[in-house]
DNA sequence: GTGTTTAATTGGAACGTTACAATGAGTACG
DNA sequence: CGTACTCATTGTAACGTTCCAATTAAACAC
């Protein structure tokens, strides 16, 4: 079957009677063609059935209307709402999201970076894997396509960066606890390695010192950073016998899990246990006990990083780094004062 | 600033001493390239730092190597599950995904789709919104880009089709609660139009019909199709005095309100109320009391799409027609025999 | 009328790749 | 030694746009 040949920009402009260029031009509605002429063409365009070859129009532009997007693991709602602003914030702007979940595997990263340059990005939103490194940047390290860092950055590599303030929200909630008389307070999952986890332990230590108290030791443990993290995680530190009586999570999703955890251990969290989380998911407000957590919206987020992207597309001008301050939101999970 | 001026396969030849042609032909691995020639160029091509620039390759060959992703409502995890799959499904050809949220909103399809065919993809996968129309469907109507539509379809528009079987599914699960000794089963939410929402409703009918049992009146009611539609469902349900034992609700994410809506007014579900939903959002499980429900698995469901929509590729053949049998996953919600 | 300005239109060279037909250099055969 | 092959390589015309300089047409001033 021969594949139907494609109308172009020529054939419309043989029906309409003008050259290739006034097609041109009326597409892009310049000013320089009089009301007549465009409505000539674009009656062609409809009879004939026309579509834009915007992969003809990048090649002479250098303009391809694609933004990457690179995700570490997408099955996490905060991504996926991140994503969605993302998509929301450049869609006005007639640009396209490509969108690559890597699964917090380097390998990936690395391919899909190449796949997404291959295919002339205007720029790149990069949610980098864990533990990975400058080398995991490929081909993007030395070129000049503006690449905004969300939520994650990369140690030791300059770039713009769009973060919640990990240190500051973590500290306000510890505190938090600390003026409801917790002591005994854990840290609860995590990967090593990954930047916000340190900010976020950083964060927790930092409160304890500040109000001058000791931080609790051996309630400082990592888990994988999902449900099945969280629940296993308060699970193993109650079978080692430590009693905390509070915790905060390295997120929401992780909190959940603990939570869940408790209750299998009859421990009802926001009565004989407080926990905080990390995020502000969705299901954080509609779980029972609702979620107490530390809420950076992925929206704003979202919103943010789209913005400083499009400036840097327009004008490729130095780094930046912005930090969006989190919010505390207290509900019930996180109890009465002790 | 002057743009970087690229480096292109004409660069690399000259660095080479070779003709263009011949480093094309290494870019492609042909078996007409002896081994030294093509490791000449490849080290030109490190030392020169080339990327290759798809856009301008498809310009030639008529392939791109993208997919466009048309999604009513990525919010819904049930989509993101299934995007994640299709993603998963696709990379390992080569291919990358052009995802574009459309919110339910008919006019957004219909510009999503024109853009994403301005891009050339290959093909499309749509889960269309709510109450779009073939007229929603833009140039893509006479086109013959293969599109393969999931979960959703258009009334009376031919098309390739990768779904769960709704019908069988809402009748295995009434059926079940129908065994259990549940009468007053209501069905709770989704809105009108939707063609999913039509053909659960036809499952639960055939359910009682099979059964020689009347189908209770006043209990089939529609909502908003997330948590806060059915948590006001149950309760306006409730509230008109009428009193239902059991509730299969259109998708879990409402089921999940409607429980929660029971237990703002003293009902425990899975002990007082059986409840069902349809899906298996990864949160059904971990849930209390877990949900019971439908499971059909995004993942199979992307599984299924990307491959029915490669295959639509390389030849496009008729139009498939592919239903995925669904599993009931009994779990805590539904409850003990009444 | 002629010359000058302004407004519309257009030809053709890019953009970076691939595909095809053509060329050249070996090698083998009779 | 000429012919016929094979194997590597290459020149060049596409692909569908945009952009620039150049052309034509129309409008105006004197």
């Amino acid at each position: 079957m021969k594949r139907a040949k494609r109308i172009t920009i020529k054939d419309i402009a043989e029906h309409a009677g003008v050259s290739k260029s006034t097609v041109s031009l009326v597409l892009q509605n310049s000013p320089l063609i009089p009301e007549g002429t465009s409505e000539k063409v674009r009656k062609s365009i409809d009879a004939l059935g026309y579509v834009y070859n915007r992969a003809a129009a990048n090649l002479r532009t250098r303009r391809s209307h694609i933004v990457g997007v690179i995700i570490s693991d997408i099955g996490n709602p905060f991504f996926s709402e991140l994503v969605t602003s993302m998509e929301n914030s450049l869609e006005p702007h007639g640009i396209v999201v490509m969108l690559t979940n890597i699964a917090e595997n380097p390998e990936r990263q690395r391919k899909a970076i190449a796949t997404l340059m291959e295919h002339n990005v205007d720029g790149l939103f990069l949610s980098p894997a864990r533990n990975a490194t400058i080398d995991d940047l490929g081909p993007l390290k030395n070129s000049s396509i503006p690449a905004v860092f969300v939520n994650r950055y990369i140690p030791d590599y300059a770039c713009n960066y769009v973060g919640g303030d990990n240190v500051l929200g973590t500290r306000m909630a510890v505190e938090y606890l600390l003026d409801q008389g917790h002591r005994e307070i854990a840290f609860i999952g995590g990967d090593e390695g990954s930047s916000s986890r340190k900010e976020r332990v950083q964060g927790y230590l930092d409160a304890f010192r500040k109000s001058g108290i000791e931080p609790p030791a051996g309630l400082n443990i990592l888990t994988t950073g999902n449900r099945k993290g969280g629940y296993s995680g308060i699970r193993s530190l109650l079978d080692e016998g430590v009693r905390p009586t509070a915790a905060f999570c390295y997120n929401d999703v992780i909190a959940l899990g603990v939570m869940l955890g408790l209750e299998s251990r009859g421990i009802k969290p926001g009565g004989d246990f407080a926990v905080f989380g990390f995020d502000d998911i969705s299901e954080a407000e509609l779980w029972t006990p609702s979620l107490s957590t530390v809420a950076i919206s992925p929206e704003t987020l979202g919103k943010r990083a789209a913005a400083l992207l499009l400036e840097k597309i327009e004008n490729n001008s130095t780094n930046e780094r912005i930090l969006v301050s989190p919010r505390l939101m207290i509900r019930e999970s996180s109890g009465d004062s002790l």
